[in-house]
DNA sequence: TTGTAGGCGTTATCAG
DNA sequence: CTGATAACGCCTACAA
């Protein structure tokens, strides 16, 4: 049995100072209604018995639970490739900290589970809000969400997605446009991008945003999208150096493809970045870990996790919130893009 | 305000199916002292009105919380490098998930904070059972536990560290005896090695271990701590490479060392593993990901954390448990190992 | 088999 | 400013 052992209780605490368990309540609650004498008296008494709230018995008497909840849909192996979500619940729980909020976690196996979840979550009020991440086109959180106003929620996603919820955008579309100029002033014509998944609502944003930067400069633009693993991005930048004319430079949504990507290139013969410029999204250690340095579009998501954070307890006070941003990405520049080759034909 | 907006109780499911809250109850929990009509009734009417248990108020009837804590005392940027927490958090949930339990998670600046969190959960009843991870020599969180031993608790560490507390512990010493003697078959008679901060438990474990591993097979053994970051990794790979006679293979203790290990001496002109092999601990995506792709003692890590809630649900059944195994490690002999290069003077 | 009443530990109301 | 007393929603003896 788990066991609440602590014994102690509110009354114990009444008793060993002489007053009521109300005066108690107050008094530890740092509410009027008892006088500063009594209160220090108590505060002093709870102290030596070693009195702490019973968390069921408040989030009962007080309809709050002071946790966050978070679901994560994907495998196992996906979230380990990604280090943003580490990064993100690492930013998030710091300043939870700060509030004495603690943050609810499940991994759900399917789309399926997480609305049976969420839904639960929600009838049996185990949170006072909830953190949507990973969304896709047509939501079914969001819809689910929609109908249920009461529940304090924030989306991780373009506005375009939450469907009204407040959400929380990353500045993909600008980063995008930094990106695409920096290599067309590097002289790359040619461009290829491989993306994440088609149905993760954040991979169609930037594809819109890429096919519009490149369009806008001129620049030649192919796409792949491939899973987040090296072996996705592997095939990807096989198929686009294949295919003649070959893009000069490629950006990967992802580090971990972006190195598997400079990997097969450089065992095909190109050298990087004399003959191929590589880039990637998010930073994480990897991309300095590896020998050119990979230049790439970073971003301080330990700090959007905080950012998150403190909207989401506003939310639970009641607070209005519509959309904000999450922290810019900034060009890195290391040493895995450079000038664009003179290729032949030209 | 979070709002439980659950407006239906038992009362209201009682009053709709005319019978009473304690025979809803009943039906509901499965348990006896109610016919099977009014049970399918009372499923049904239930079922109609939405109705769900409040956890709150569950909580504090049967007093117990159907959540397991885990407290990250990592900085963020740490936790990102070692896809190990994602994982095993990763497999943790998807047990839990089966018996319809949440993780508790809170990411704690330094040690006292971890300490207050974990005093607070025993105190206030906020979870079933803790796993503690990452445990140091002499850690203060065995001594707090073993003070409640009325709180359910895993120790994710050899048991030599969990002072008697239920403990799982990994099998680096029969893991490092067999890198090393892969590495002695393919001829390498010195050995280097990066390894993490002395200060974790599992580094000493396998210092020791190393050193045994070595002297047993006459081979020379050198080795650095680090900090787990490329920077370290490259730094110590430095050193070692530029003390002669060098090292002709090195062992990483993770796997972002390793990368920026390898890249490093590659930069420095040795190749990999023509020159210098290199070996990783613990597996993830990175190492298929870099090219020579790196040869690794790996193991199922979501599959130790599915274990590890087994257990902890055992636990809380009040199941006696003290030491049992994670998943053992296996050799993954990829491109970055082989024979050792004949030196000169030799 | 069913209903009644009391308890879990806190917070909040309302007289004194 | 204090001290009973009633929620909060569910579980569970105990009685009917």
């Amino acid at each position: 049995m788990a066991g609440q052992k602590n014994k102690v209780t509110i009354f114990d605490v009444a008793k060993a100072s002489g007053v009521s368990s109300s005066a108690v309540s107050y008094a530890l609650n740092d509410k009027p209604g008892v006088s500063e004498a009594t209160r220090a008296k108590v505060l002093k008494v709870a102290q030596q018995l070693g009195w702490k709230p019973n968390g069921a018995a408040q989030s009962l008497a007080r309809s709050n639970t002071s946790r966050i909840g978070v679901v994560l849909a994907r495998e196992a192996h996906l979230l380990s490739v990604e280090p943003y979500m580490m990064e993100l619940l690492a930013g998030l729980g710091a300043e939870l900290e700060q509030h004495d909020y603690s943050l609810l976690l499940r991994f759900a196996v399917g789309r399926d589970t997480e609305m049976a979840i969420l839904n639960d979550w929600i009838a049996t009020g185990s949170v006072d809000a909830l953190l949507l991440v990973n969304l896709e086109m047509n939501d079914r959180r969001v819809a689910l969400l929609k109908k249920h106003p009461e529940m304090p929620v924030l989306a991780m996603c373009d506005p375009s997605l939450s469907g009204g919820l407040p959400a929380m955008r990353s500045l993909d579309m600008q980063a995008v446009g930094k990106a695409v100029s920096y290599l067309h002033d590097l002289g790359h014509q040619r461009i290829g991008r491989v993306g994440g998944p088609e149905s993760f609502g954040h991979s169609y944003i930037r594809d819109a945003a890429f096919c519009d930067a490149a369009t806008e400069l001129g620049v030649r633009y192919r796409c792949l999208h491939a899973d987040y693993t090296p072996k996705g991005g592997i095939e990807a930048t096989k198929l686009l150096l294949s295919v003649e004319p070959r893009p000069t430079a490629i950006i990967y949504d992802n580090d971990v493809m972006a190195l598997a990507g400079m990997g097969i290139a450089r065992e095909m013969g190109f050298d990087v970045p004399q003959d191929l410029s590589i880039m990637a999204w998010d930073d994480s250690f990897m991309c300095t870990a590896v020998f050119p340095h990979l230049t790439v579009m970073g971003r301080d998501i330990v700090g959007s996790g905080r950012k998150a954070a403190r909207l989401l307890l506003d939310l639970i006070d009641g607070k209005q919130v519509t959309v904000v941003e999450e922290s810019p990405y900034d060009l890195r520049e290391r040493a895995s893009t450079g000038p664009a080759p003179i290729l032949a034909g030209e």
